[in-house]
RNA sequence: GGCACUGUGGCGGAGUGGUUACGCAGCGGUCUGCAAAACCGCGUACACCGGUUCAAUUCCGGUCGGUGCCUCCA
């Protein structure tokens, strides 16, 4: 397997430390609204990467974080927290704002057929291990506090600006006019928050006798920690998380633990929606639901976004999803077929093909074309449909023996030349979602939709 | 301003120093009771300008264009 590493900058061979179990993490939702597509593409490109490990015969240990607290509006640190102004907004507590998001998450996650990780962690059952992470780096001399919380001395950190090639200089010239604050360096970031006084802030924890909460980036490093241990091998996240959120991280981990935090970073591209990025300000965005009033099931979706590769600058479109759902519906009914003729050969050098395809830095797409050019037997099919977790062979409608009847009833009547029986029998399989089809060798059958 | 990414046929989208990617859409044909499917064939794609090379879409340099991050966001 080879993957694009963000700590070097390459396509490096993937070598897990321990050959039996690949360590993964990924970065998961802050749970204060509904996901959109362009979130749930990087949760796709994600399982991809779990399933193409487990192709190769990795077991996988995942975790995904579930960030219910402490995640201010802004990476300055500064503003309200996502999950108060979500409160506030929709008349509920936090509680229950986290509680209904990471419910929609999860539902929706199962809905597109996704590896089950080990764990999802909630940010919020692992305040003890986060507390303890700031008593460790305070005590190794990497925090200073402030009035309104712990800040983390990027300064100490030396490597501090590599991982995203960070121009410090620039950042400190480019920073708001706004920004006031104790920081010492302007990449310092908040390890932990205090609550400020006469601020209604729900989420708090008595620590160093103080009301506060953690700060976003600690987390993920106190999850790693906990769950999978000192070093991971993969660690994932959109491209957003490489200057700030990533960054931290490593700060974090490396500056407490004193190991490598992980072996490879890999971070997916957004996609764009009708050539304009995705954002929830500007309010392009579109939700599965959305894709489900149109017609498109999350499976059209999820083979939409494995036609390209998660590196790559996509625009979403309705014309390409519909393309995406029409070839997904090819692929169906080619398997309908094969179940027909129930005498095709297992065909050892396409999956080659497409194992190839798949260990070059997942390259999805190419696979794709690999499956639209060769004969595939039932047992070629489901190993691809393992691969890619695009139901393309349970999400069909189950042929029972009534329908089987009925296709042989139509079969019979065409034999017999009785047309108008025969085309009133095909007319009443359509209901069924079932099509009709004579070719030269008799009459076979495919899905509708 | 800083740091990145990117420019492939109607729409998407892989890839490669010299031979068809592929999908969807389109066109022509075979087949056919009808319909559809299937199958066969077709379109001379690689932003522009130089350079290297026997040969560049593929490497190097430049030009022009698009985008993202540096507030939130995968």
């Amino acid at each position: 397997m080879k993957l694009y590493n963000q700590l070097t900058k390459k396509v490096e061979d993937f070598n897990p430390k321990n050959k039996d179990e690949v360590k993964i993490y990924s970065c998961g939702p802050t749970v204060y609204s509904y996901p959109h597509i362009g979130n749930f593409a990087s949760y796709i490109y994600w399982d991809f990467l779990v399933r193409a490990l487990m192709f190769d015969g990795y077991k996988i240990k995942r975790v995904i974080n579930l960030t219910d607290v402490g995640h201010l509006v802004s990476d300055a640190d500064e503003g309200e927290d996502k999950l108060e102004k979500g409160a506030k907004r929709e008349n509920k507590t936090v509680w229950e704002i986290a509680d209904f998001y990471i419910e929609d998450f999860i539902k929706s996650y199962h809905t597109l057929n996704l590896v089950e990780p080990y764990k999802f962690a909630r940010a919020t059952n692992y305040i003890e291990e986060e507390e303890s992470l700031v008593d460790t780096l305070t005590e190794k001399g990497y925090t200073y506090e402030t009035a309104d919380g712990i800040y983390y001395d990027t300064a100490k950190f030396p490597t501090y600006a590599n991982f995203a090639k960070l121009d410090l200089e620039n950042l400190k010239a480019g920073a708001r006019v706004d920004f006031s604050s104790e920081k010492r360096n302007v990449s310092d970031f908040a390890v932990w928050k205090y609550v400020k006084p006469g601020e209604n802030h729900t989420m708090q924890w008595n620590y160093q006798n103080k009301a506060g909460y953690p700060g976003w980036h600690l987390e993920c490093s106190a999850i790693i920690h906990k769950e999978l241990g000192e070093t991971i091998d993969i660690h994932t996240g959109g491209i957003d998380h490489i200057p700030i959120h990533h960054t931290n991280e490593i700060a974090q981990s490396e500056a407490a633990y004193e190991k490598q935090m992980s072996y490879f970073w890999l971070h997916c591209d957004f996609i764009k929606i009708d050539g304009q990025k995705v954002s929830k300000s500007l309010g392009n965005v579109y939700s599965l639901q959305d894709l489900a009033n149109r017609g498109f099931s999350p499976m059209d979706f999820k083979l939409w976004v494995l036609q390209g590769h998660y590196k790559g600058d996509r625009n979403f479109t309705f014309d390409d999803l519909a393309a995406a759902k029409k070839r997904r519906l090819n692929w169906r009914n080619r398997i309908a077929i094969t179940y027909q003729k129930d005498d095709i050969k297992d065909n050892k050098e396409a999956m080659a093909e497409i194992s190839n395809a798949i260990n070059d830095n997942l390259n999805s797409a190419a696979a794709f074309s690999v499956i639209d050019n060769s004969e595939l037997s039932m047992s070629d099919w489901q190993k691809i449909d393992e691969l890619f977790g695009l139901n393309l062979i349970n999400d069909a409608p189950n042929i029972n023996e009534n329908i089987k009847a009925i296709i042989a009833a139509r079969k019979e009547a065409k034999e017999n030349k009785d047309y108008t029986k025969s085309d009133e029998i095909r007319t009443k399989l359509e209901e069924q979602n079932i099509a009709i089809k004579d070719t030269p060798d008799g009459q076979i059958w495919q899905y509708l939709n």
